[in-house]
DNA sequence: TATTAGCACTCTACACAATCGAGTGCTAAA
DNA sequence: TTTAGCACTCGATTGTGTAGAGTGCTAATA
């Protein structure tokens, strides 16, 4: 689809991606032959800036204006051009390893992460705990707190706990909870979450019910549980950050920086920007092609932390379309690389 | 401290307070002369006005512009004069009691209460979790995760669970945390968490020490874990309608606007404003009352929830000085007191 | 003595014009 | 094919004039 550049061109291009990143301002062709040396005059570069223009790769605000990139021309630069930019030095990954892996839990140190990952760029973050779908439960267990109502408590082997209350019609007993927690753990330990479908829950119900004078109440209450725990929602986002999208020159304006905090301020919207990144590595979304109108000026550099070999967790940045991309883009996967690994080696 | 006004400067007090929360602009007098049924001339008001100014209720913003409640006039509509306007309708608590009662954590409820309270004022909103403080261990208890980690469970009368995974360095069997957990129950549940100072924690120490092979660090951990999990840092707060601070004109201003947002984007800070907000009801906070420089054009409005009669948490708005304070502040008691109730009654 | 009409004055906001300058596109020469 | 040169464009900036809302003061009035 996208005709091949020749070299000039590209050479170009990327000297205005570079500029406007610095600036944030349009940029022309005087400015550009002064201080980047192309080794042409600024009328040739006028030339390749109208062709570069006409392919879709450059924007012009107004006539006589500078050239700004459009997203199909940040689109390029992250495709082809940008990997020869990286350079950004990673002895990264071991700052972040001794700064995290200190006694915390899982979610302290995603929130942590969230953070960090917003104090580094400048640019707002967001991590999602780790999906409960592709693993397996670790331990499910049942405290009575009175005799009609439990807390179901379930930690994963990536080592997120959950938990909720649930309240009885009826009464329950402490020998009736022992009981429970006997059969629980000895059917449903190690299993994975994604396997228990109705019809495995329903076999186990029969076989339960067999074995304990105990209405259906409560074993379909953990059912529901069980569900709504692995249930997408109940996946806790942590954002950091929010506060530098006000730094960046183009949210001067108030209507698009109105549109970008209502995303933030609105967790089941960014949960649903974020469940509809794919889960292949690093993704980056510029501009318009993340579906929502609202966010159209900006870009959203997502990465998928692997706990395992398992898909797991989101971990990434929103920022102005204009953004450093080698920088946050090398960021997030070390980022998403690192959070992984400390996630394994907790849940050994 | 305060001059007593006489009648007629109250009353234009009052209509300007009324007339510039609704248009956000300094108030002329021939305006509130034309709008207002004063019975006096545009002239008379403007010699009030200027006595007003010099007493420290009113400020010009220019020589020559309309006039502006000072902090210190919004301070004596709130103390004197504000009560004659509420006639806010609460039916209010009824339907709170409804949309909320339904099958909910405690935790989910007050993340409910915080959307609520915003979308109904258009300021943003915060909620905290009960203090640990004040409450009493329903239920401590530990899961065994491998034989070298624990997770502590921590359920509080007041229906919040807190839980922390502990690792060991040495090995501990299930046999052990079945003793421990009988050992935990029968000294500690029931217990205030204020009143588990080191020297009781000591004391149970060497009791358990003396029943169990088993050395001292699980329990210095559980130690830890409870002073931890009842420190303030620990309670989650909940906020809610951020990005509502945007529809107020007075942060048309960008440095205004980044100032208070970078307040909210800190939890700590938050946490800060909170906690030294006495426990006392309702309090007001309006513009440089308090602490923080970067909340000077904020008014601030809390109330403590409390459950029983236990202080416990908080709950509240921040918007602008210019702020519905009749409304807000019967909100939020009202608001206040729906939550304390809705949780007494779950923690039955 | 308190109130008010009247008036001069102040200051912002807004609209309009002039100017500047960075940038373009086109043309013709190298 | 490249480039120097030039006319042109258009936003940003600056300046000027005006309208209007508001004030403070003074003198007249009840």
């Amino acid at each position: 689809m996208v005709k091949e550049l020749d070299k000039r061109k590209v050479k170009i291009l990327k000297a205005i991606i570079h500029e406007h990143i610095l600036t944030a301002e349009p940029v022309g062709s005087r400015t550009l032959a002064k201080t980047y040396c192309l080794g042409v005059s600024s009328a040739t570069i006028r030339n390749e800036m109208s062709d570069l223009e006409e392919l879709g790769f450059l924007e012009q605000p107004y006539t006589s204006a500078g050239r700004v990139p459009s997203d199909q021309g940040y689109r390029f630069y992250v495709d082809r051009l940008m990997s020869e930019d990286i350079h950004y030095n990673l002895n990264m990954e071991k700052i972040l390893n001794k700064t995290t892996r200190e006694k915390q839990s899982v979610q302290e140190i995603i929130s942590n992460m969230a953070r960090m990952l917003s104090r580094i760029t400048r640019y707002a973050s967001v991590v999602s705990e780790p999906q409960l779908q592709g693993t397996k439960i670790k331990q499910l267990e049942l405290i009575g707190i009175d005799n009609s109502s439990v807390l179901i408590v379930l930690i994963t082997n990536t080592g997120i706990v959950h938990n909720k209350i649930v309240r009885l019609q009826e009464e329950i007993t402490n020998r009736q909870i022992r009981y429970l927690n006997h059969f629980l753990a000895s059917n449903l330990n190690q299993k994975e979450l994604i396997k228990l479908n109705s019809s495995y829950m329903k076999e186990l119900e029969l076989e339960l019910l067999k074995k304990l004078d105990l209405s259906q109440e409560i074993f379909s209450l953990i059912d529901q549980s069980l569900r709504k725990m692995s249930h997408p929602s109940d996946i806790r986002l942590y954002l950091g950050g929010t506060s530098y999208i006000l730094d960046q020159p183009e949210f001067n304006n108030m209507e698009n920086l109105k549109r970008v905090l209502s995303i933030l301020d609105h967790e089941e919207m960014l949960r649903d920007l974020l469940y509809n990144i794919p889960d292949n590595g690093i993704e980056v979304l510029i501009g318009r092609e993340n579906e929502l109108e609202e966010m159209k000026n900006c870009s959203i550099v997502f990465s998928t932390y692997s706990i395992g070999n398992k898909a797991s967790g989101k971990i990434g940045v929103i920022g102005p379309t204009r953004m450093e991309y080698s920088k946050v883009i090398t960021l997030v996967n070390t980022m998403a690389e690192v959070l992984g690994k400390i996630i394994l080696e907790l849940s050994r």
